[in-house]
DNA sequence: TATGTTACTTACTTTATGTAACTAACTATA
DNA sequence: TATAGTTAGTTACATAAAGTAAGTAACATA
């Protein structure tokens, strides 16, 4: 294990390599969702987008907002950390539109 | 499980999601490496590495040339494919320099 | 003959994820 | 008042993926 790598560098792709976390931001870049938007759209199970969602929370790229209402409606939202991750799943994009044949 | 993500997309998060994946093209953006090269830049054990090269290279986007040297050299290089992920990875070092706090 | 080299593979353990049922805190309906 | 319905989770258990360490093939050298 040598260190020939940039630690912010690994430690970006610890996160970002997480299954779900991409599809997660990649989702809320779209504007603040609910829980059961997200696990709806990008059909990852309730376990592990709660999960993901605490320790996205813990990285300081998304809050979480309460909102007093019957039922009870929770809005996941980006932070400017977490919103400036665009750029690089743009240039995710534009490579799979290049390379990744449809199916 | 909606569809409202672009399949494309999703299939290249799919790959570059995977653990390791994205550090191993990192890796060999700096030119040919061979297996234990990259196995102990990257931190990776012998037997993922192994696993993530053999699927690299069934997507395109890794070749292993064999150099019947003794012992054997074995060498693994990008493809077109491969290489064309710089500027996402390039991104996500941008991202990480501006809002990854250092250890 | 014993040791060293690279590039793996195999067997086994630990961790991560998927699945599905369950809970809390309410409201609406019968 | 009891029953069912809502969202946002949590829990327990099963399966899949990754880590660890030893083993193998095919050579060469000491």
């Amino acid at each position: 294990m040598d260190q020939t790598i940039c630690p912010k560098f690994e430690k970006a792709l610890s996160i970002m390599n997480k299954r779900w976390t991409s599809l997660i931001i990649f989702q809320l870049l779209e504007g603040s969702q609910r829980f059961c938007e997200i696990e709806s759209a990008i059909g990852v199970s309730g376990r592990v987008l709660s999960e993901r969602l605490k320790d996205l929370e813990k990285e300081g790229m998304v809050t979480r907002t309460v909102h007093d209402e019957t039922p009870v409606r929770i809005e996941y939202s980006l932070t400017d950390k977490g919103h400036s991750l665009k750029p690089a799943l743009n240039q995710i994009q534009s490579w799979a539109d290049e390379w990744v044949e449809a199916e």
